[in-house]
DNA sequence: CCCGGAACCTGAAGGC
DNA sequence: TGCCTTCAGGTTCCGG
């Protein structure tokens, strides 16, 4: 599942390949992952675009073209992109390809989607989707005071909140656990009710795991691939997501695995205490 | 505004 | 072996 660690490390992947380029054509498999504009019209005016710089928001992936437009890419849950020159097509590479975007001599960009679920579309401006988002995470202005008070008027179960895209960006399912596990949070506690020491831990992890995840190139615990097709490495470092029924790496406590909001939650019940009291 | 649940998708995994 | 059900989770939409 790609969260902001996944796309950014696609994002540095792609930028010194395809800056300067130009989308030369595009083929639509599932016309539907176009959103906001037709299928029709971004065939039509995104070919002969220049890129002039690839960019993250959240987890969306932003192309910016040298006309002011952006083609927004979500890749969801089974999404995955990979450059390859064409002619040396394996049967693999292949397999769930709902676009394909010609980069010139030959270099082409693959959107593969097993579910189909990924998002694209090309908007005029790039705040009409990154408006709508939460602030960055490892952005210098997000504060643990604006944590703090961002927490203050919800009452959901802190693993909802993180999870939420209008509330921080770029956070999915595994590195809310990890974030929360590092912090000693219960998933299930209710956001308001962290204390200003808790929300400080908070803070600290949530760039600590996303860091660590970036360095690592990501985790691969699904479709997640580089754009050259290797595996991310940080699925091997986690301590309790995806971990159900292994011990905590540091109590030794079986990690249990929960429902929060429909979503598998995984935490330490030893490491982090109890859903009610702080 | 806030919260929870359904829908979108389909391969993988588990039960019988 | 094979059919059937359930699960996976990011986002959007809807109702309370």
């Amino acid at each position: 599942m790609p969260e902001l660690p996944e796309v950014e490390t696609i994002k540095n992947d792609l930028r010194p390949v395809v800056r300067g380029r130009r989308f030369t054509s595009v083929s639509l498999f599932w016309p539907r992952m176009v959103i906001q504009n037709s299928a029709e019209e971004l065939c039509q005016r995104l070919p002969g675009q220049m890129i002039e710089e690839v960019a993250r928001r959240g987890k969306y992936l932003i192309f910016r073209l040298a006309s002011g437009e952006s083609l927004v890419l979500h890749l969801r849950m089974t999404g995955s992109l990979l450059l390859r020159n064409r002619g040396v097509a394996s049967s693999e590479s292949n397999l769930y390809v709902t676009a394909i975007f010609g980069l010139g001599s030959g270099l082409e960009l693959l959107f593969r989607d097993r579910r189909k679920l990924g998002t694209m579309s090309l908007v005029t401006d790039e705040r009409e989707i990154a408006g709508k988002l939460g602030p960055e995470p490892l952005d210098a202005s997000f504060t643990p005071e604006i944590l703090r008070e961002r927490l203050s008027n919800r009452k959901a179960p802190i693993k909802a909140v993180l999870c939420d895209q209008k509330f921080v960006a770029g956070i999915g399912n595994m590195y809310a656990d990890e974030a929360l596990f590092f912090a000693n949070v219960h998933p299930l506690r209710p956001a308001n009710s962290l204390s200003e020491e808790e929300t400080k831990r908070l803070h600290k992890a949530i760039r600590q795991v996303l860091n660590k995840a970036i360095d690592s190139a990501g985790a691969s615990i699904s479709d997640y691939r580089r754009p050259g097709g290797e595996r991310g490495s940080q699925q091997y470092a986690f301590y309790v997501a995806h971990r159900g029924g292994q011990t905590c790496k540091v109590c030794a406590t079986p990690v249990e695995r929960i429902p929060v909001r429909n979503r598998g939650t995984y935490f330490c019940p030893r490491c982090q205490g109890a859903a009610t009291c702080s």
